[in-house]
DNA sequence: ACTTGCCTTGAAGTGGACTTAAAGGTTTAG
DNA sequence: CTAAACCTTTAAGTCCACTTCAAGGCAAGT
């Protein structure tokens, strides 16, 4: 697959593809006889899996580790696992303090008449346990 | 209450206080006679806000409309409601892209034995919930 | 053959949000 | 009084993740 239908298949940018590739993220893709790229099916599993966890908030350098750890053969998939675990409940914790945030907003809106600043009052508010507590 | 101060009841370093200041995120802080910020309720208020929307994800530059709204006379609190409304809603979708990234690891996770990467079928898995695709 | 448009590379540039440096004034402990 | 430990400013530097540029090779239409 070239480089275009595969930038419109997953919506990255080809100058992404190739960063992703230069740094490492992607591996060396192979090369038609004009040394364009063509990508493999195995290429193209490593792109959605990269542009998902990016999209999820992942850094390039969280993302390196990653990569490496399902290209090497000698680690266990258990080892594997417990990485996308960690991985997930990472995430879960990102999503737990925006929904603070956005209980912090909601807040703010229904109480908004009342609404004068003040970040002692806020404060509590904003660290309160997840209670509906009015 | 001294930059000191603040930088610690918030956990905002100095440098980002002065620094939001500057580009105007703040108001101008009074001194004391040294010259020497002194932070007003208000001025905390507005750092403890600031600092629970860039958590979110907030940009600076979405911050400034914001700050701007919420400090003009000629807005009236129906706009500013608003803004608040739009600004929950907009992280509301955040947290939603993200927890899709989370069940997909959780699919992930729970398939394990059985994985090799196929982007195909891991299209639909990821986008299982969300009938409109892309 | 020419033109248009896609592909290649390495290097340099961009944008967001700070962070650090340099040079100096002020406060406080000994 | 002196030195450490604050504070001030403006300007420059850093980090991340791309993005754009420059110079050129390859491919398809007329």
């Amino acid at each position: 697959m070239t480089i275009d239908a595969v930038s419109k298949e997953f919506d990255v940018s080809k100058d992404t593809l190739r960063y992703w590739e230069r740094i490492g993220l992607l591996p060396k893709i192979k090369r038609n006889s004009s040394g364009y790229r063509d990508y493999s099916e195995m290429d193209m599993n490593w792109v959605f899996y990269i542009k998902v966890l990016r999209n999820a908030g992942m850094s390039i350098e969280a993302l390196f580790e990653f990569v490496e750890l399902f290209r090497s053969e000698d680690n266990t998939n258990d080892y594997r696992k417990q990485l996308l675990i960690e991985q997930r409940d990472l995430l879960l914790k990102e999503v737990e303090e925006r929904q603070k945030t956005i209980s912090y907003l909601s807040y703010k809106i229904d109480h908004f008449e009342d609404h004068t600043l003040n970040y002692e009052n806020e404060k509590l508010v904003y660290h309160a346990k997840d209670e509906k507590g009015d």
